[in-house]
DNA sequence: TAGGCCATCTGGTCCT
DNA sequence: AGGACCAGATGGCCTA
């Protein structure tokens, strides 16, 4: 279980007077909730040859706009992964899974999307088959461009595999993998 | 304690 | 030009 919410586990405090030092300090203020300070991080990629110079002269350069610039920058991209995982939750509750005490990881929301697609995928052909609308007459899609989608994502794969696969994963979630 | 998962920061690149 | 997107890095939390 996860007490403590993460979203404000950790916040860039950039001091616009001081640019010059490169270490992670933690904030004393609140032990609970751990503020930490990033001065200056990803030290490998600045130190990248040619690169960390052209960088470092360009912040000091530009100093406290950068800094601006980069603070709404992040919160743009904290917005962004936090609508992605609202997609990733959406995704989850449509799902059948049996592990409900427990979330599902993203990867395992992803693996499992895309089995449940094609266990349904197969159902409905299976429950369509020798009933297919023509394909050369029908330009709206329906039961042929799926058929056709199906058969080429697919060849010439048994669609009871699907229905099996996806049983089979979802024990191996069960079992806690 | 190691490993998995995650949130966040960051610089680069792509797109509008 | 500025925002969106991406991937690498980092460190916290949790569980076996």
């Amino acid at each position: 279980m996860k007490t403590k919410p993460r979203s404000t586990r950790r916040r860039l405090e950039i001091d616009l007077d001081d640019e010059e030092s490169p270490e992670l300090q933690t904030s004393s203020e609140d032990e609970n909730d751990k503020c930490y300070v990033y001065k200056e991080k990803s030290k490998s990629r600045s130190q990248e040859p040619g690169k960390s110079s052209n960088r470092r002269k360009r912040q000091s350069s530009q100093g406290k706009e950068h800094s601006v610039r980069r603070l709404e920058s992040n919160e743009r991209e904290r917005q962004r992964m936090h609508k992605l995982n609202n997609a990733f939750q959406a995704l989850r509750e449509v799902i059948p899974h049996v592990r409900a005490e427990k979330k599902l990881s993203k990867i395992e929301t992803l693996t499992l999307a895309k089995n449940y697609i094609n266990t349904l995928t197969a159902t409905i052909l299976n429950m369509s088959s020798g009933c297919l609308p023509d394909v050369q007459n029908t330009d709206s899609g329906g039961g042929g461009k799926l058929y056709q989608h199906y058969q080429q994502q697919h060849g010439e794969e048994d669609n009871d595999e699907h229905l099996e696969k996806y049983s089979t994963q979802i024990h191996s979630f069960r079992q806690g993998s």
